[in-house]
Parts: C-alpha cells; structure tokens; sequence
DNA sequence: TTGTAAGCGTTATCAA
DNA sequence: TTGATAACGCTTACAA
C-alpha cells in the first residue's frame, strides 16, 4: 500500500511510521472536473452538467463521471463554484453567544433544517460587543454568504452594517433580538404572554410585592417581558412602582446586587427576573438576607437554562421554543433565499413560550 | 437621500416606508478592486496591491487606492481570493456539541486567537454521531479551509475521513478526545490527574467503596480519567472491583440508571462521574434512595459546568482549563500552517485541570 | 513603481 | 446530447 522507500525512520517519532510516510509524501494533487473530462475523453463542460444533476446529459455519461469521480475521490470544489454562481451556500448564524442554552439550541434547529437542504453555517459570537458584531457581519459579508440568520448584541442602536447586507440584497431573518430598522422577517418569542404568566402565576401564589430585574429596556426582548410584568400587575391592581424595576440586572453578579437593593429599599417579596443567571443571583441575595427561596420570597426567571429544575428549589422559568424558533427562522431564510428578491418583507412571526412551575414561586409549598 | 419616486406606499406594510424603496431597488453593483482601478486610472494589479499592503506601491496611490475604497464601499470578496490562492481564511472547528460549557469556552478561546489572526471560524456539530462528524469534515473540505480544530464524536473507530484531510495537506489538530490514529498535534486534558485527583480526595474523604460512572471506555478522555480512578484506589490499596465501573453512563438519564444499581448492588458510598451531567443523575438516585448526598454517598464529576456551584449541595468537580486548551490548539493551527507542509507532527500538548471542592464530597461537612 | 497577462475551478451561454 | 469559450474577482510572475 505505502511504496517500501518511504517507509523509513520517521524523523520526530524516530519509528518506521507511515507519517513519516505521510510528510514526504507530495501533497495529493487536488481532482477537478478537468481531470475527470480528460480520463473519460469529454470536455469539463459535460462532467459539470453530470455532476449537478443535469438533465441535458446522456444517462451513460452521467454514471461515468459519477463513477469516475468516486475512483479519483473528486471533491468539488465550493470556492470555485461560488465565485462562478456569484452565491455561496453558506449561511451566516450570529448570536451573542453559543453557550447559552436558548441559542446552542436556535442553532441545533437551523441546522437540522439548512444541512439537509445543502447549506452550512458559518457561525460567530458577538459577545454582546456592538464591535464585534460589526466585524462579524463584514465577515459574513466579505464570504459572500447566501442569507444571514440573527440575534442582535445586546446594546445595539445602529444598524447600518446590516443594512449593507440587505442593500446587496442578502437577505437577513432575525430571531430573538429583533428591530424594526432592519427589513426582513423576525421570529420572536412571545415574550409578553411570558412576563404576563410568570407575573400572574407569582400573583396568584399570594405575593403581593414583585420587583423585576432585568437587562436594557431598549431591547425588544426585556421590554415585552416588562410590559408583561406590568400587565399583569395592573390586571390585579397592582401598585405599579417603577423603583422596582432594575435594568442592567441580567447577569448573576449584576442581579445579586440589584436584588438586595430590591430586598432592602423596596421590601419586595418576589423577584421576576428576565433571566435564569438572574434568578440565581436574586436567590443569593435572598440565602444572604436569611431568608428563604419561596416561603419568603418567591422567585421566577426566565429561559429555562439547565440548571433550572437541577437547583433547589427547583426554579420556576418561562421556557421558550428555541427548536421551533430555529426551524422556522431557516425556513424564512431558505425561502428569502429562493425568491432572491424581495427581503424587506416585514413580518413578525410570535412562537409561544410555557410556564415551568417549580417550587421556587409556591408559598408555603402551596400549590395553586 | 432616497429618490423621491421610490418613497411611495409598501406593498407591505401599506405605509410610507423606506422598505418599500429598499425592495424596488436594484440590488447594488459589487464594487471590484476593477471599479477602484478604473475610477483611478490604474490597473486592478496596483490595486490589488495597494490593499493587500505590498511594499511595491508608492505611498500616493496606496492612499488613493485606501480612499476610493472606502468611498465606494468595496468589500474584498475573499471567494475569489480564497481561489486564487489555493487557500482560504476559513478555519474549520468540529465539536461534538457547542452548547457544553468545556466546548464553548475552547470556541471562544480559538476564536480570540484566531479573529485577529485574520482567519475566521466555521463551526460544526458532530452531535456524537459517526455520520455527522463524517459528513462535516466533508463539509470543511469542499469549502477548502485552510486547517481544522476538532474533538471527536464519542464512538469514532475509522478516521480515514479525517486522513483525507491530513494527506491533502490540511492541517489537523486534535483536543479534547484524540487518537493517535490522525497525525497532527494534539492537545489534551490531563485526564488522568483529574480523575486520580478526584478519587484520592474521596478517600482522603473517608470513603471506602467509590463507584465509577462514565462514558465509553475507547475514548482516550474516559480511558484516562479512568486509569486515574484505578491509580487512586490502588495507591490506598482499596478493591478494584470491575463491576464498580459503569461504561455509557455519561448523561443525566443513564448515570440516574447506572447509578441506582451501584448503591443497590454494589453498595458503594462514593460515586465518581466522569462528567456532571452525569453526577446530577447520580444525586438524584441518591436522593431517590432516601440517602444524603455527601453525608451518605459521597460524588464527585468532572468538567465544572456552569451549575456545579448553583446546586445544593455544591458538586465536586474537575475544572478544565478551556480556555488554554483553544488558546494552545488555535496556535498549533497557526504555526502548522505558515510551515504549511509537515503536518505529521505527533506532539501532545496536557493541559493541568484542577480539583474544585464543594460539599458534595464532604462526608459531614468534615474538611479534610 | 506600475502594467500585462495568465490562471485558480467552476458554470453558463452559445453553437454544433 | 455535447463541445468551445468566456467569465466570476482576485493574485502574481514577468515585463516595462
């Protein structure tokens, strides 16, 4: 299999070892269609035909080059046909970050949808950095991708970047953190109905003081979940307090000291957060005031991450649908992509979200 | 800013709107490096060496060049470069899932590395499955990027799909779970430490019959984490019991199983999991016993993801240095590839872990 | 320092 | 049904 000469001492392992083999060896030339044309004696022109399937091309031919193509381990070559086409079939995914649970799981979908009709990702993290974002999209931009599939950073405001994407006519689907400014479909979660659940449920266990911490107001996502928040408070007549509302508390750090404040300042004694990484933060603050998750205090994030009904108590949270979002976003995408055309299509598609009740918003293990 | 002809209603939204114009428009004409030359009156080669900073362009026209790119808003198209060259920028990262924590962090880590390098990543998922990793690496391949980084699904036995890449000169590095089978450095965890650590600190603990949960014992991760736990109870001259070691019981559902008939047939009083997944899977069967965790039945597990140190009692566990394992493979890659030709290096690059002790190993919140 | 020209591997438009 | 040819946008010897 390996010609005997090369088969010598490797000069790193000091063994007979078929790297050595390996390193000497030229490296493969790479098959095209060209050499394929040339050992079946027709033109590159007729073996591009066969290969994509085409129907101009004699069924005896076509398995041919089929045939020779898998003696000669031909691998297309993408670069070349996407330079030709003018169109990639990559697609760009951008989230903030691929290690939260909601998005991990967006991704996983979209891939279940986009690899089987013969796209890829090309995947980047914003990090929450506006910054990155930016660079991430000219990447995005500068690899020619065929439609981009988004959930913004955090503190965004200006969008131009993107607009150059749908300006070239690239069509953007955002999901999640979604604007306005930008054309295209957006597939969101209802995050209303979530605050408005949570809220109620919190309000129906018998709390009677719900303060709410939560990201920036200025993102679609923290701001339906307020307005559900608030909804809900008022449907009970509810005193309204915006001193209780804490932007900025979406972390665990951040939360643990809005929610002492919250404790503290406002003698609340239940914590919606717009987060699971908050709540867990609100529950330290509240283990450090020695009092206790639910009989005290009660609590309610959001997400569903892991963790969630791991911990103790087991924490209630608003589940959202990161499967349905992501199929439905690929979907969006692949049919912006096959009427290459029109992409400011504005519409907003809402995927329901449920409420996970554990036991960190029951009373007194009440059960209501 | 817009003309006005275009500002009339949207077929869409029925409005005014700026969308209605975006859509009617033509899709913008890509700028080339030959709309520059000719706006300039130079040849595309000057151009083309002007932005790619070649020495041999006078100061002036590089300026010129600069200038009347931005002005016109020229992206490089990295398609046509990428096949010009015979190399792209594109570097290929396979992991079995990007939503566990050790994963992510060696994603972000390689991404720091790699963003500024000028190379960007696209990301894949084998999801444990042979076919995916297979299908995957074709995937990089046909994009032609310039390396991999990858960790293997669970149950590969054939990497001739990865030699592919090796002997087309591609270079690959391994980390995480590595075989010997694919040339090319790899960078691993010091599996064997962690695990050794881990058991010796439950006997140091008072345990005396330590259980093991883990995954398939053919992945070098395992295996070594594995021969750690035998180390340890051999050093204490305690029983190695074969039938104390659980394979394929690595996720939550599986080590709640595996976990059950160790305490009921076994009666081990320790459980060390090869990962925290599964170590929640234990406590739960220990709970379900009516026994306590740590006071009883004392769990260890290994990876330190992000609930570790919320769940009560706090797990155990091994940290994995993520962070410099991305760092240290992201520069092999690097360094691989501006020597672009000897890929067969067999180096192997172990990376210390570290032993975080919470109170799920604590037999009667004794500090050892 | 700049221009000329060829070529990377495809695909698409003709014409045969 | 197949072949000839040009083109996609860029880089790079080589020549000037």
């Amino acid at each position: 299999m390996y010609e005997k000469r090369w088969l010598k001492n490797c000069v790193f392992c000091a063994n007979v070892c078929i790297f050595a083999f390996e390193s000497y060896k030229q490296p493969m030339k790479r098959i095209t269609i060209i050499d394929i044309a040339e050992a079946l004696n027709i033109t590159p022109s007729t073996v591009s035909r066969a290969l994509a399937g085409n129907l101009r091309v004699s069924e005896s031919t076509r398995r041919r080059v089929m045939d020779k193509a898998r003696e000669l381990g031909y691998q297309p070559n993408i670069v070349a046909a996407s330079l030709r086409k003018g169109k990639s079939d990559t697609i760009g995914m951008m989230v903030p970050r691929i290690n939260r649970h909601f998005f991990s799981h967006v991704i996983s979908a979209v891939e279940e949808v986009l690899n089987p009709a013969g796209y890829n990702l090309l995947i980047c993290q914003s990090h929450e950095r506006v910054l990155r974002e930016e660079q991430a999209i000219n990447v995005l931009l500068k690899n020619r991708v065929a439609g981009i599939i988004m959930s913004h950073a955090m503190e965004m405001s200006d969008f131009s970047h993107i607009l150059k994407a749908t300006s070239e006519n690239i069509p953007v689907v955002q999901f999640d953190r979604v604007t306005k400014q930008v054309p295209g479909p957006r597939i969101i979660n209802d995050n209303f109905s979530g605050g408005y659940m949570a809220v109620k449920h919190l309000i129906r266990s018998g709390y009677k003081r719900i303060g709410h911490l939560t990201g920036s107001l200025s993102v679609n996502v923290y701001q339906d979940r307020f307005r559900g928040y608030k909804y809900a408070l008022d449907e009970a007549s509810m005193l309204i307090d915006a001193t209780h509302t804490y932007q900025g508390a979406i972390t665990r750090d951040t939360a643990l000291n809005c929610a002492r404040e919250l404790l503290e300042k406002h003698q609340v004694d239940a914590i919606f957060c717009a987060g699971d990484y908050a709540a867990i933060g609100a529950m330290e603050a509240i283990r450090e005031k020695g009092l206790k998750v639910a009989d005290d205090i009660g609590v309610v994030g959001f997400a569903n991450e892991p963790f969630a009904d791991i911990i103790s108590p087991g924490l209630t949270t608003v589940e959202q649908n990161a499967y349905e979002i992501g199929i439905r976003a690929a979907n969006s995408l692949i049919q912006l992509i096959s009427r290459s055309g029109y992409t400011a299509i504005q519409t907003e598609d809402v995927v329901p979200v449920r409420l996970l009740v554990r036991d960190s918003s029951m009373k007194n293990g009440s059960n209501v």
